[in-house]
RNA sequence: GCCCAGGUGGCGGAAUUGGUAGACGCGAUAGACUCAAAAUCUAUUGAUGGCAACAUCAUGAGAGUUCGAUUCUCUCCCUGGGCACCA
């Protein structure tokens, strides 16, 4: 075998890695713990493209690296099976979602497991398992207890003609992706997560974790902390005088409370701007109540807006627009004056108190539609005190979290309606609720016409006794968001197959927190945020050793089609990596990958620059063919010392390996993969070039290399007669004395111009260089006759001459 | 619109974080090997001018700070991501 056959190779050692379990982590072990960790992924039936193994392969180099670095590393994978794309595939095929699932889990886990990535497949896991989703359900079940999931009318997209609850994703350009209808919103009871209460915790424990600094503030921002007060405003009824006893349309003093950052600009308040969904405008436009001139015009613009998004409501670039409160003024409780009420739709109801005070003078917003709306503004007002004339507060942007969805394909919710005991939690021994299979009759995936999931068409299912009382009760039939299941599911490979809790507290302890977590950015809000949250409840209640889950947090780009579109299906421009794997082995196509470009940004895929990497792998090939028929002629043995062989050292290439080493060390930490590779292939070069390469210093360059490229350079290093794996060796110490270079080049600048260069002794002083830099002839001709007003020695780099 | 990331040769990118802009790779051109091709090896490869030594210009655009700016500041333009029911 002279030739590099990667295919046999890879399939030889990836058998032989699984037979030794060698990346199996252990539960008790005497070597620190390392958990390193990836999102996992959602087996879509579109098969792996090329973007998808990009951070599994960073992990799995950073994963190598630690194993290496004699830690006990836990590197898992499962699968978050739940989600839209299935549950949309089985309305369309009437194929089962378990079905599909297993399908795609199936492809997916060989299509990775050809990429020789490390993980433990031990501890596999899968959402949709009911042995893993029982205690996603217990999870529920604990913050129902704590009363932290309560239930609330919401507002969600609802497409009249299908009468199916849609998803933000699936409302395109403002009507229903299936059928375009336009969508309308309707109102109905959501479940809903109180991670609200957790805002100021997640916000403020932000400062103890090593997360990236935009992803820290990308969380900071979302959460939305901001400091400012509340004021109230009195308000003036017009119409009818008795309404001036100073009690508004719902008993409680006729006022309006503003939230406002900005206290101090109070004086420059013109007018009041509540949000359509204002409690007090409801109240006042309903039929009980008469105090407004203007109730039909008010109520045709609130129904206006139901629609529209967010987004669109409150763009600066759109036109503002709102009504007059009319029959009603508030008194602005700085000035005494009377000051107009305006209902508009770029005041949101879930932020402050939903109503502001506009200070057109100051805010962009407000002086929009103050001029569009010719209302007052002042220059020049007088400043006010922070605290003059409202309490401080502390808001948050954060809202709490919808947590169902009327949908099939998810976590069942676990409660019971019971017409006599309310809602009742389904008791901890019937968990879990396992989801209905659909057979018989029913095939049908589709939400029910009165927007229930398509659970409540069950009714088998549906109708129980109450736990409580035994009498009639109907299950909850919403579902949980697929963002449950990955919320907790860093904790269940800790103790994957447990059955008596979601993961035995001892395994949390060892392996719990997360050390380095690697995501995608688009989960830094979402996902993220939402898998801290369940963290710190669980954390409350002491069942998790930690209040943060995650050390690290580190991101990766996607890889985009090389157009530099997205990879998608129905762009028909992804790639399959099976055919890479095939034309070039997984080691190259892992080194493509992580040579590419920087790990953190996106970036375009390209056929063309592939065979770049391979160039690579074929050269080690080569050097070690080369090496492996050198006979030990370059390793002696010194007599009087115990045991080992001293190698001579080749100098030149001696001094670049050991410059490599730390490289390549230094920038595995900081995910530099592209860069490190690059200086192992002016390593590669080098030994190419040399006629006597030192066996123990090619078998260092292998140990580097194998991060990256576990495959070859196992099977090179075994070549070389060690019976070990490579996995189970130590990563080189790289020689202090044989990074320093006596000599050194440095350049000459005169104005900041190179003009020369020259080579100094790393032991020469600043005077001296400054001096010869002075002397040198190249330089003499620039500076003659000029007046030297300053010489900068910046040290071994340059030496700058000004005139 | 708001928030974040980015803009450097023909292409992907590098630049020790203020110190030689273009490492490494792809592509291209020429040569060696070959009957020939492929592969491999060697050399060249930012632009302009010049026989050459060399000079000038050049990191999205414009300004500023500095002995010195791809890097810092300000203004503007463009691309990608996120914006709460996609995962």
């Amino acid at each position: 075998m002279k030739e590099y056959n990667p295919e046999k190779i890879e399939k030889k050692w990836q058998k032989k890695w699984e037979e030794k379990k060698t990346y199996q982590a252990k539960d008790k072990s005497k070597q620190p713990k390392y958990y390193s960790l990836i999102e996992f992924p959602y087996p879509s039936g579109d098969g792996l493209h090329v973007g998808h193994p990009r951070p599994y392969i960073g992990m799995d180099v950073i994963s190598r690296k630690r194993r290496l670095d004699g830690l006990n590393v836990l590197f898992p994978i499962g699968w978050d099976a739940f989600g839209l794309p299935t549950e949309n595939y089985a309305i369309k095929t009437g194929k089962d979602p378990r079905v599909v699932t297993k399908k795609n889990t199936d492809i997916f886990r060989r299509q990775i497991k050809s990429l020789g990535v490390s993980f433990d497949w031990s501890r596999e896991i899968n959402t949709t398992d009911p042995k893993y989703y029982k205690w996603t359900q217990w999870i529920f079940l604990q913050f129902f207890k704590h009363g932290l999931a309560y239930k609330a009318k919401m507002a969600i997209n609802w497409c009249p003609k299908d009468k199916i609850g849609l998803a933000n994703e699936e409302v395109v350009a403002g009507c229903c992706e299936r059928c375009g209808t336009p969508v309308e919103k309707r109102e109905k009871e959501q479940w809903m997560l109180a991670i609200t209460k957790y805002a100021d915790r997640l916000y403020k424990d932000l400062d103890d974790v090593d997360y990236l600094p935009q992803i820290k503030l990308a969380q900071r921002n979302w959460i939305g902390k901001s400091e400012g007060a509340e004021i109230e405003f009195l308000l003036n009824f017009k119409k009818n005088p008795k309404d001036n006893e100073r009690r508004g349309p719902d008993g409680k003093p006729a006022l309006i409370k503003v939230f406002t950052t900005r206290p101090d600009t109070i004086f420059g308040a013109t007018y009041l701007v509540m949000a359509p969904e204002h409690l007090w405008i409801t109240l006042a436009t309903d039929n009980n109540h008469d105090v407004l001139e203007n109730k039909e015009e008010i109520k045709t613009y609130i129904k206006k807006v139901k629609n529209k998004t967010e987004i669109d409501r409150t763009s600066e670039g759109k036109e503002k627009t709102g009504v007059e409160v009319k029959g009603v003024v508030a008194i602005n409780p700085a000035t005494k004056q009377e000051i107009p009420i305006w209902v508009a739709d770029y005041v949101l109801p879930q932020y402050g108190t939903g109503a502001i005070m506009a200070v057109p003078a100051d805010d962009a917003r407000d002086k929009e539609f103050a001029e569009k709306f010719n209302l007052a503004i002042i220059e020049n007002y007088k400043k006010a005190g922070m605290e003059d004339y409202g309490k401080k507060v502390t808001k948050f942007k954060l809202r709490d979290w919808i947590f169902s969805r009327q949908r099939y394909w998810g976590e069942p919710i676990p409660i019971i309606n019971c017409e006599k005991c309310g809602l009742v939690p389904v008791p901890e021994k019937d968990l879990p609720v396992e989801l209905p299979k659909l057979t018989g009759k029913i095939k049908n995936y589709l939400p029910t016409d009165s927007g229930e999931s398509p659970l409540a068409n069950i009714s088998k299912w549906v109708n129980v006794k109450c736990p409580k009382c035994k009498g009639k009760a109907k299950r909850e039939t919403d579902t949980m968001p697929n963002w449950a299941g990955s919320s907790w599911y860093f904790l269940r490979y800790a103790d994957p197959k447990n059955s008596k809790a979601f993961a035995d507290p001892k395994k949390l302890k060892y392996w719990i927190p997360v050390d380095w977590y690697n995501g995608g950015n688009e989960h830094t809000t979402l996902h993220l945020l939402y898998s801290r949250f369940w963290h710190k409840f669980l954390f409350d209640l002491g069942l998790v050793p930690t209040s943060e889950p995650y050390k690290k947090r580190t991101s990766h780009g996607l890889i985009l089609a090389e157009g530099g579109e997205k990879m998608s299906k129905s762009r028909g421009n992804v790639i399959n990596p099976d055919e890479i794997v095939k034309t070039y082995g997984a080691d190259t196509l892992r080194l493509y990958e992580m040579f590419m470009g920087p790990f953190d940004q996106a970036i375009a895929w390209s056929e063309e620059a592939i065979i770049g990497p391979r160039r690579f792998l074929e050269k080690v090939w080569k050097i070690g063919e080369k090496v492996s028929k050198q006979k030990n002629s370059s390793v002696f043995t010194l007599p009087g010392l115990p045991g080992g062989s001293y190698a001579v050292q080749n100098s030149s290439v001696s001094k670049l390996l050991n410059k490599t080493i730390k490289k390549v060390e230094e920038d595995i930490q900081d995910m530099r993969f592209n860069t490190a590779i690059s200086s192992m292939m002016i390593l590669a070069t080098e030994m190419d070039k040399n006629e006597n390469v030192n066996k123990e210093d090619y078998k260092k360059f292998l140990q580097i290399l194998s991060p990256f490229a576990p495959h070859i350079t196992e099977e090179l290093w075994s070549r070389l007669g060690e019976k070990k794996s490579i996995n189970n060796s130590t990563w080189p110490a790289w020689d202090q004395n044989l990074i320093v270079d006596d000599e050194i080049k440095i350049v000459i600048q005169v104005n900041g111009k190179v003009r020369a260069e020259m080579i100094i002794q790393s032991t020469d002083q600043e005077v001296k260089i400054k001096d010869q830099a002075l002397k040198n002839e190249d330089i003499v001709k620039y500076i003659a006759g000029k007046e030297v007003k300053k010489v900068i020695y910046v040290k071994n780099r340059l030496v700058n001459i000004v005139v």
